[in-house]
DNA sequence: AGCACGCCGACT
DNA sequence: GTCGGCGTGCTC
């Protein structure tokens, strides 16, 4: 192939058999690379190839030409094709490139971060260490015993879970279908029901879920039920805490149709899967499907659209759907099957509001709060105590000269940490600065610095004083920063040691605790008022999902929201247990100011030492679109906002900006964004300002 | 993003 | 006299 016969009858390389390749590389510039072959290539391999002075690079081959394109001394011979793997499959390609394209980052930026680090790396495939590539190595490697478990049998479904399940099993084509279970109602079991009905057909199933590190019961479960059917089917598990061993062979397993069953984190999106039959995503609503860095892809709208593409069936769960999926159902673009009754007989908890405008509060606590602590302790309950403030004190003040404790490097306050004892530190949760505690005020020499405010290790440290016999533990993100603390103190609380959990919103994902028998809810307002038209949304499905932590075994649970605005419809539908009426109100406000899911938007955000130059370049990035009459017209429908300076200004001495982006129509504004990138990426380099666009932020 | 080239301050 | 600061320019 890559040689052909002269008129001597001699095999010699020959420019006809010459093949010029696109090259996608991982480099923040559009476009691919020109590179040429004398041995033949395909689409979906991998290639090493030189790039720059004296840099080599992975990349993906992604198109064949005949001609060069551009002048041919200028391109390059590929070094190696590597193919120790069959070449990506095409709707892996179509994937990455719609992704690409939709996300305006370059393809190579899509390709190749999604694999497993040592198939992108030169040093796995070159150089003494290499030993005939990763894949070969990890071949030979022997793999890691998957643990043996009893088989468990499907429990009998309540009617609901078996309507659902026997809708789902009909599902040959694409349809997405939203399933909406309130907490215990027994989502799990029907994802089983539909998964089992696609095994039977020797397909394979993704099944997508937020953070796996906080569903390890779903594994134990997913691996008792794979046990329990009858041809063996292999469960591959892919999170990006995994060894890059353990995370190459399971993606290995995916991508031969040795794995029947996919349990991954967002980043199993990109996962080739032959034989994939049905896509599941659990909690759909969750803000982890979002990647919030490099490319800012929705793993959740991903899965949709590659549904589509292989015309394959798609499962979102949920308890509180996004406002996205919900549309869709009212649409008739999804399908909604519900699960209103919760498994176990046990009734939903009932949910109280504690008006605390006219109260004293003790440390933050209402008399009615401590008072049902109390009675819980008395009864061998246990109460969970919510708030998402970590640290001891959001902020350290003088009260003879009103100095606060801010961070020197961001436009934010420093958090009091207590570090046990009296070695007290101040913390910046933007930048990670820290420092010791001062003695006295910086300004002043005050001695008298006063705590203001309220973190977990504050409403520990006050529990603990006011239930002197009660067992107290705090889980977020300081008590459980060395690796398995967080199962270690998860097991205490299974286990009935602890008496009252203070924690963050890490308690409120996954775990299931029997004895629980009080939620109380302490700084919900500080959420309610972000300023971030997604607030309610958030705030309505978080405290649904610690609600849903109250009396899952137990009778008689009950939830604590202490508020000073009762009357907000996010707490009288909490109330209620009334998601649906949630939804429809806060769509409906949507509608009328014209917020997504009625307009898609995008943020393009700039980073500069000072704030003047991040402004001035957003809006010359604005008067752009003005300064073209034509283009204006063309892009009518797209609508952008005044270059505005972020909450926190400067996080570690870098000021940044945004400038909001939006329309009622998709393509439109996809059409937009294509023709600015451009000048976005022209307009940084005159302005010297780091700048990225992201397509449908979550944050804004 | 890397990595080179290129022109100005404190050191073996 | 050199080592090295990071400005700017390019990568098929």
């Amino acid at each position: 192939m890559a040689s052909s016969t002269n008129s001597e009858g001699e095999l010699t390389p020959d420019s006809a058999c010459t093949v010029w390749v696109h090259v996608a590389l991982d480099v923040p510039l559009q476009g691919e690379f020109v590179y040429r072959s004398s041995v033949p290539v395909q689409p979906g391999q991998r290639v090493i190839v030189p790039f720059g002075n004296r840099r080599k690079v992975v990349g993906m081959a992604v198109a064949l030409f005949d001609e060069p394109g551009i002048a041919p001394e200028q391109v390059k011979e590929i070094e190696q094709v590597l193919d120790d793997l069959p070449p990506m499959p095409a709707d892996w390609l179509r994937m990455a490139a719609f992704a690409a394209g939709y996300y305006q980052r370059p393809l190579g930026e899509v390709m190749l971060p999604v694999l497993p680090a040592s198939l992108r790396k030169i040093s796995a495939y070159q150089g003494e260490r290499s030993a005939g590539g990763p894949v070969a190595r990890i071949d030979k490697r022997k793999a890691r015993a998957t643990p043996v478990v009893p088989p468990l049998a499907a429990p009998r479904l309540n009617v609901e879970q078996q309507a659902a399940v026997d809708y789902l099993a009909g599902l040959s084509a694409f349809q997405p279908v939203l399933l909406h279970g309130v907490t215990g109602s027994g989502k799990t079991e029907v994802y089983l029901g539909a998964m089992q009905a696609v095994l039977e057909q020797g397909l394979q199933v993704l099944l997508l879920v937020p953070e796996i590190n906080l569903t390890p019961q779903l594994e134990q479960v997913l691996r008792a039920r794979l046990a329990s059917l009858q041809a063996g089917h292999e469960l591959a598990v892919l999170h990006s805490r995994l060894a890059e061993g353990e995370r190459l062979r399971a993606w290995l397993q995916a991508q031969r149709g040795q794995a029947s069953v996919l349990l991954g984190t967002r980043l199993s999106i990109f996962t080739p899967m032959p034989k994939l039959g049905l896509i599941i995503i659990d909690e759909e609503h969750d803000a982890s499907y979002k990647q919030q860095e490099g490319l800012r892809y929705s793993a959740r709208d991903l899965a949709v659209w590659r549904a589509r593409d292989r015309d394959i069936p798609v499962l979102l769960g949920s308890a509180t759907p996004s406002l996205e999926s919900w549309l869709h159902v009212q649409r008739a673009n999804y399908h909604k099957l519900s699960l209103t009754q919760r498994a176990t007989t046990v009734t939903l908890p009932e949910v109280q509001l504690v008006d605390t405008r006219r109260l004293r509060l003790q440390q933050g606590f209402s008399p009615q709060m401590l008072e049902a602590i109390e009675q819980r302790l008395a009864s061998g309950q246990q109460s969970l105590v919510f708030l998402n403030r970590r640290g001891y004190a959001p902020v350290l003040s003088c009260h003879s000269c009103g100095w606060l404790s801010r961070c020197t490097r961001c436009t934010a306050y420093m958090v009091m940490h207590r570090q046990g004892g009296p070695r007290n530190e101040l913390q910046c949760h933007h930048c990670g600065h820290r420092s010791r505690v001062p003695r006295a005020c910086p300004d002043c020499g005050d001695q008298d610095l006063q705590p203001m405010g309220r973190g977990t290790q504050r409403v520990e440290e006050y529990l603990a004083e006011r239930f002197p016999q009660a067992r107290i533990a705090r889980i977020d993100a300081d008590s459980t920063r060395r690796k398995g603390s967080a199962e270690a103190l998860f097991a205490q609380v299974h286990a009935g040691e602890v008496d009252i959990l203070v924690g963050t919103q890490m308690v409120a994902k996954g775990h299931d605790f029997a004895k629980l028998g009080l939620v109380g809810v302490l700084n919900a307002d500080a959420m309610l008022f972000a300023h971030d038209f997604r607030a309610p949304e958030r705030l309505f499905a978080q405290l649904m999902q610690v609600a849903g932590r109250a009396g899952r075994h137990t009778q008689g649970g009950a939830v604590m929201i202490q508020t000073d605005y009762p009357e907000q419809p996010v707490y009288q539908a909490l109330r209620r247990h009334d998601y649906d009426g949630f939804a429809d109100y806060a769509l409906h406000e949507r509608e009328e100011i014209g917020l997504p899911p009625y307009a898609y938007q995008a943020l393009l955000t700039a980073e500069a030492r000072q704030l003047a130059h991040a402004l001035d370049y957003l809006q010359q990035a604005r008067d752009w679109l003005a300064s073209q009459p034509e283009l204006a017209q063309a892009y009518e429908a797209v609508m952008l906002y005044d270059p505005v300076p972020l909450r926190i200004v400067r996080v570690a001495n870098v000021e940044r900006a945004q400038l909001l982006v939006e329309s009622v129509s998709r393509p439109v504004l996809q059409a937009f964004l294509a023709a600015w990138m451009p000048v976005l990426a022209q307009l940084g380099t005159a302005c010297r300002v780091r700048w990225q666009l992201e397509v449908d932020p979550q944050q804004i």
